[in-house]
DNA sequence: TCTGGGGTCCTAGGACCC
DNA sequence: TCTGGGGTCCTAGGACCC
């Protein structure tokens, strides 16, 4: 092997529980779960049990009776997870986040100033410890994919380096759903054919995977299960889309009562598009009915937006065409959605300018606010070359 | 007490353009 | 007149992840 085992996945252990335990001592070594429709979370000791995440609740609590059930505290999660992304950036500049509770930190680089891989991943386990107090397993290896296997395999509370001289023999014996990608369709696909761990998986040729999974699915297994994955820890990565959803229960529900979580949803939405400063032009209608079985309905704007009236309207007309299915088929979950979010991009807007010039100045100004009304443009600055200023034009 | 809320990526067909 | 290939964009659905 050529490269070092320097991607470390770091992946903090049942974070929701760990949060509520660490917050409440009373819940320490006891069985927790977090969330009563739906377990958001299981801490181990509820685990032991069988609970699972995104189990029933009912389930959950007949698996644990004396588990304890929480709500959730949305907030605290996310503050405790920007508290260990605070540790990582201490750790490494290289920091990808993957979600709320874990992430790839690439250490290459820095074994002179912070030693091995290793050293450094036990060191970021009890910073983690120390100043955010939750428990965090590492995997150490030299792809982002064995590192995240082996951070899988270490759980809870662990840490585990693949040696590069090591990565086939500790891969091939793991059962196929270890593999990123196989849920439990694929899983169930593989298994009917006798399919049943990851050296199975290597032995096939790539075209006997593609021809049963398809032509992505099939040649990323193949790559994973031969140990290629070549992607390097990216920084900097953005959200694709922002959407916002409710269960509505099976009770059923009148046209005004939809509607008007309709425009709550998109009201969430278009805030946090703003606040980001994001504009987007893929509007998605997500319906879910009685029997579970679900539709999505989208429409494409000819500009991206923001705002909240426009998304609004294309939402409206999504579901005004929906009427019909959602009628039939008795509705219990709406969501709404925006995607074909623009990057942030910047429009220059570079005028020769004297004194005499305000009208013209006006016009540019005003020109812009009217796109930011639009809500195609979220941030804008006038620029002075000659003073050298620049004073904020818009609010955020 | 059946089944939350946030995302990603891929597939496949049709429209449309060159 | 009939026929083609390639590419992009849009819509809808599905698998998967945390």
């Amino acid at each position: 092997m050529t490269a070092d085992a320097t991607i470390l996945h770091a992946d903090l252990d049942a974070f929701y529980a760990s949060v509520e335990q660490r917050d409440d001592p009373g819940l320490r070594g006891r069985p927790v779960i977090v969330g009563g429709g739906v377990v958001l979370a299981a801490s181990y000791e509820a685990k032991a049990h069988g609970v699972r995440t995104a189990m029933g609740g009912a389930q959950a609590r007949q698996l644990c009776p004396q588990a304890i059930v929480v709500p959730p505290r949305m907030s605290a999660y996310s503050d405790a997870s920007a508290a260990v992304f605070e540790v990582f950036e201490q750790t490494t500049p290289l920091v990808e986040g993957l979600s709320i509770d874990e992430a790839f930190l690439d250490v290459a680089g820095l074994r002179r100033i912070s030693g091995t891989p290793a050293d450094i991943a036990a060191k970021l386990r009890r910073d983690v410890l120390d100043q955010v107090g939750l428990p965090i397993t590492v995997g150490v290896a030299r792809t982002k994919f064995l590192a995240k296997v082996a951070s899988g395999v270490a759980k809870p509370d662990g840490l585990l380096v693949v040696p590069p001289d090591g990565e086939l023999d500790f891969l091939h014996p793991l059962k196929v759903g270890r593999l990123w990608g196989v849920g439990e369709v694929t899983a169930k696909k593989l298994h009917d054919r006798g399919i049943t761990t990851v050296g199975h998986v290597a032995e096939l040729p790539q075209s006997a995977l593609v021809a049963m999974l398809g032509q992505a699915a099939g040649r990323h297994l193949h790559a994973l299960a031969h140990n290629r994955d070549p992607r390097p820890v990216r920084v900097g990565q953005r959200r694709g889309s922002v959407g916002a959803q409710r269960a509505l229960g099976s009770r059923p529900r009148s046209a005004e009562e939809v509607d008007a979580i309709l425009i709550e949803l998109v009201d969430r939405v278009t805030r946090r598009m703003r606040s980001a400063g994001r504009t987007g032009r893929t509007v998605v209608l997500r319906l879910r009915f009685a029997d579970f079985s679900q539709v999505t309905r989208s429409h494409t704007l000819s500009h991206p937006t923001a705002q909240t009236h426009e998304i609004l309207q294309a939402v409206r007309g999504l579901r005004a065409a929906a009427a019909p299915t959602i009628e039939r088929r008795g509705l219990t979950l709406v969501g709404v959605a925006v995607g074909n979010l623009d990057d942030d991009s910047a429009v220059q807007l570079a005028l020769p300018f004297d004194r005499r010039q305000h009208d013209a100045l006006d016009e540019a100004v005003d020109k812009v606010r009217r796109r930011f009304d639009s809500g195609a443009v979220t941030r804008a600055a006038l620029l002075g070359r000659d003073e050298g200023i620049s004073v904020p034009l818009l609010p955020d």
